[in-house]
DNA sequence: TTAGGTATGTTACTTTTGTTACACAAAAAG
DNA sequence: CTTTTTGTGTAACAAAAGTAACATACCTAA
């Protein structure tokens, strides 16, 4: 655990941070598919995420679904930094996109950490903002863009965080991700293959220039 | 100014904090229409507000507009701690409801008191709380419902935000609010009427029940 | 009082997105 | 090897939102 750490936040948290964190932390893998974080969860601690990939969708009353960003290596979710702080429930679901493992570290740990370390203090604060910009970009896609640049750019940062140009997804997947029905998801994929932008294959989506 | 500073942070910051608040804060007032932030500004300073409501927009590159949400009494901008601590560019628009006063902090003042003062500490975590939640609540509101809907939620906050259910604004200004085009916004308000929700004049919206 | 600017109302039409229904192909299960 | 399930393609239609054009009403300033 101790290299995995050093690598991931080695260079962002001084020495005696990360003996802190190897101490306290709960080393924990999961698996692609499964559920983080649910809403109405409590949270008691927050992850530090190591290696693998989180999306983070937000739910309406009737149950409809939309993506809001993909979380990566050194990043923490905001959300769970909120809830901490606050003592509120999730407003949001974490699913992890494909396999990984992160850090749990304690509540009180993560306060206790904000008046003693410098580096973890401006740690929070870069994910506050982190989060804030990944929110607005959010923002700016519903607002400015039309579907089809929409999922364009749901195919490309999918691509982006998986490391790969090949999405195993179905059609109605990404229906539920971006909040629309799949017939409307698979006319838009084709006119995106007509245009020469991608190749459309069964559960699997192939981006052709990235 | 220390009575007004009193009456609006005496509730939440320490007595020692207070002071000094007073000591280094300017006390700034500003008129209705009036730019407080643009888009690519260098932020030296946080804002507390005092009274008066202030609204934060958001803009793509071709100009469009979204408003994001409103400041009240008691807020600060979460954006304008985003670009204190991170020294980056504002990537939002704030601009004056109707006249108000604010007291600017310097940024360095900002950084002492997280250490300094708890309640400082809980202020500025509480802060990005809000400003998160109110984003997820753009994000809602723009991915889930329809635009008759929007309207009459803007219609309604921004009633509340002014403390008043006569909204003077032009079919156009709201346009520009909800990246939208005049004719749309008419043909809505147009509709709303006839469902007896407000009432019409020139410059002037009436809100039926709040 | 009139001319010009501004705000609103309305029609007709287009584009985008959502919905229903069904055909067909690939994969999985029996 | 069949049957069933799952994923994709497509047509036809409906609803929501955007656009262009113009009429009319109100307000203000000459």
């Amino acid at each position: 655990m101790k290299e995995i750490l050093e690598q991931a936040y080695g260079y962002i948290f001084e020495e005696a941070l990360l003996l802190e964190i190897e101490k306290v932390a709960i080393y924990k893998e999961f698996k692609a598919e499964e559920y983080l974080i649910e809403i109405g969860d409590y949270i008691k601690s927050m992850p530090l995420l190591l290696h693998g990939a989180i999306k983070i969708l937000r739910e309406d009353e009737n149950g409809d679904e939309l993506l809001l960003y993909f979380l990566e290596r050194g990043d923490t979710c905001a959300m769970t930094l909120t809830c901490c702080m606050g003592k509120s429930k999730s407003k949001i679901r974490a699913i992890a996109e494909n396999d990984g493992a992160m850090l749990m570290i304690p509540v009180e740990k993560m306060e206790e950490w904000l008046t003693k370390y410098k580096t973890w203090r401006n740690f929070v604060f870069e994910s506050y903002n982190i989060r804030l910009n990944e929110m607005l970009e959010a923002i700016d896609t519903l607002a400015f863009m039309n579907l089809d640049e929409r999922l364009y750019k749901y195919l490309t940062d999918k691509a982006k965080v998986i490391g790969n140009t090949e999405i195993n997804n179905t059609h109605q997947q990404i229906a539920y991700d971006m909040h629309t029905s799949r017939v409307v998801i698979s006319r838009l994929l084709k006119s995106l293959e007509i245009q020469g932008k991608i190749k459309l294959h069964r559960n699997k989506i192939e981006i052709v220039a990235l």
